[in-house]
DNA sequence: CGTCAAATACCCCTAAGGGGGTACTCAGTC
DNA sequence: GACTGAGTACCCCCTTAGGGGTATTTGACG
């Protein structure tokens, strides 16, 4: 063996589930370069564990009791550490992968990624380069494409074109008589329109309908 | 040689830079398995080229003269053909690459990639698979981080516990009345709430508050 | 040529939103 | 002990939203 373990990545995992944490733990083999210093099931605990030993890179699941993975993230950061830190979940949830990102985490990763995936994943994140999986990668672009995708499609297509101008004016606050003048028609059009809107949709109001457009992608 | 040219990818080159789509074409060896059958510095004549040919990958320059490689790829797709597009360009500009993302390209990949970037991103686009090249990746996901981690932090701070609670509940459709038997408070209080949270953040309706914090992600 | 969807426009009505002001309690802070 | 911000609650007033209905025009499609 020609592997120093010192120059192995040293690697803390934050995950609630025991059986998951051993398992990494025993499953890296020591010409991965990869060595799991600490674990810990609990986001308080974590705190205390990276201020123990130096780390490279922080395995964190996202779905925990308590404090969740990126609180727990949050935490770590507002105490002055800046570790890499690669997200681990079973879901490939569009608002987690946003709240991770926007977290500064390192990477992302499934549970039901492969062994070796997930020890590129930590080499490339101890180096301080980003690690996405290619389902979340998808899964953003999909989300970025927004319109044209194929989630929303179903209610792009129930909308005509000047539905959806109306509701894009009426996010921004308008009400029926601004719009009325920005689309060069009479008021009592767009409450025809905006009515039709709300059924066709089920929301019970303009703001419900807003808060689905926007989520769906739509304006 | 084993390997038939039928089974090769056949490749359409557009972009108005002569010497670097002759570059192209002269690069790929047999072995790399990508024929470029056809190349065009002209949108309006790709289309044409499109009908002539049985193509299975477009490497689409963006800037362009007359019409840029954007516009021709919508022109392409209203025009009913549905072929994977890998869009090349100089620059990593955030609002080309979504640009190019909403128009369902299947890949983007910088002019200064390598060779065998390049031919694995013609590989895995033509198998219907995204590719995005790493400095795009990178670009892509610090403008995500972008978008959260200062603008927000100021609004979020303006806002106190309650307040978010309710613009929750509101975002939801629920009315005063709803949202003041969710939090077991008075119709009135709720009134004073909202009347406070869109004073605080210089927004004129319910709708608009909505957009605003989906949009920065405060719920 | 009839049909249908989309866009336009108006009527009635009630419920909800939103501007203005005032005021109490409670926790934390200076 | 005074002060402050958050949360609570109420008053008056007017505008807007939203449910219900009806109807015309236009263009696309068969």
């Amino acid at each position: 063996m020609n592997l120093n373990w010192l120059s192995m990545i040293k690697v803390l995992v934050v995950d609630d589930h025991h059986l998951f944490a051993h398992g990494l733990k025993s499953m890296f083999q020591p010409e991965d370069g990869i060595n799991i210093v600490a674990s810990t099931t609990n986001g308080h605990e974590a705190l205390a564990l990276i201020e123990q030993h130096e780390l490279d890179v922080i395995i964190m699941d996202i779905s925990m009791p308590v404090i969740d993975g990126i609180d727990t993230m949050k935490l770590i950061q507002e105490a002055g550490h800046h570790i890499p830190t690669l997200m681990l979940t079973m879901h490939q949830d569009i608002r987690q992968i946003k709240r991770a990102l926007e977290q500064n985490a390192q990477g992302y990763i499934l549970k039901d990624a492969s062994k070796p995936e997930l020890v590129e994943a930590v080499q490339k994140v101890s180096q301080g380069e980003n690690y996405f999986h290619k389902k979340v990668n998808d899964q953003l672009f999909e989300y970025l494409r927004g319109n044209k995708g194929s989630t929303d499609t179903d209610l792009v297509n129930q909308l005509s074109e000047r539905e959806i101008e109306i509701i894009k004016l009426l996010s921004q606050g308008k009400n029926g008589n601004a719009v009325a003048e920005a689309l060069f028609i009479s008021p009592h059009t767009v409450k025809t329109h905006r009515r039709n809107i709300l059924h066709k949709l089920g929301v019970k109001n303009t703001t419900e309908l807003v808060t689905l457009c926007l989520e769906k992608g739509i304006i």
